[in-house]
DNA sequence: CTATCTGCAAACGTTTTGCATCTGT
DNA sequence: ACAGATGCAAAACGTTTGCAGATAG
């Protein structure tokens, strides 16, 4: 199991594999508090610090994106793959939305930006909530 | 001036005229501090109690917007007009697009979602961080 | 061997709360 | 008059930090 986050050239201990391995395909989200409690349950002993450095480690090799969604708490996407989010404004359940959008801005802005890329957000109502 | 905000129809205090006054026109996205510190010159009682407050109640009127770009500080966005944002990625600085792209969803998602909106955050570096 | 990580607890900055008093409408 | 706002201080919340001991590479 470890092999495969070998390229990852951060110190690989047991408990960061247990949070590669929470993240790994996770489509939920989580925030901090949620992987600590997952993790937790594996190792007893696992802090917060952990969770943070581990997840400050990934952010920084690019695997896992940090997402502002939530006022107040930081929720983390795993995978280095660039996507949008379609989030319920009622359950706050989110989606990821694969697709490229392609969107130009005006030369006003890009003379004075140098611009990096960009995140789209899509809010609405889910069929579960809206009944 | 009351005048202009009375179909808010929030009770008007001195003080939310003074918080008000500060938003309007504001380009600067200010941060809850922000607005106390600049309200505080008038109200040296003022406490982050009442901007939190009327912070709330304008948010549910529509007409201030919370952004959520900087992890562990809200940021308010005077007016109810919808727009997007640049930010800067070194000093967080953050300027209005406006400007209304059309994005469409694939098929499966609008099914399942009715979709109400969406919100765009460009990032790059700004001239002044780019030397 | 040693650079880095872990775990604890304390510290931090932001936001929320409880409550007595006050005030717009 | 009274629903709702203010101001204060304390508490809550998520996150960061300092540091002594442990461990992956």
């Amino acid at each position: 199991m470890p092999e495969r986050y070998r390229d990852l050239k951060i110190k690989l201990t047991p408990q960061r594999l247990a949070i590669l391995s929470y993240l790994n395909g996770n489509k939920t989200h989580p925030s901090a508090e949620d992987i600590y409690r997952a993790v937790l349950k594996e190792f007893p002993t696992m802090s917060f610090a952990t969770v943070y450095n581990t997840l400050e480690a990934l952010k920084n090799k690019g695997s896992v994106q940090e997402i502002k969604i939530d006022a107040g708490k930081r929720r983390y996407d795993p995978g280095s793959t660039k996507h949008h989010h379609l989030i319920c404004i009622k359950c706050k359940t989110i989606v990821d939305i694969n697709k490229d959008f392609r969107l130009n801005l005006t030369d006003d802005l890009t003379k004075d930006f140098s611009i990096l890329g960009n995140s789209i957000e899509f809010y609405g109502v889910c069929s579960k909530c809206g009944k």
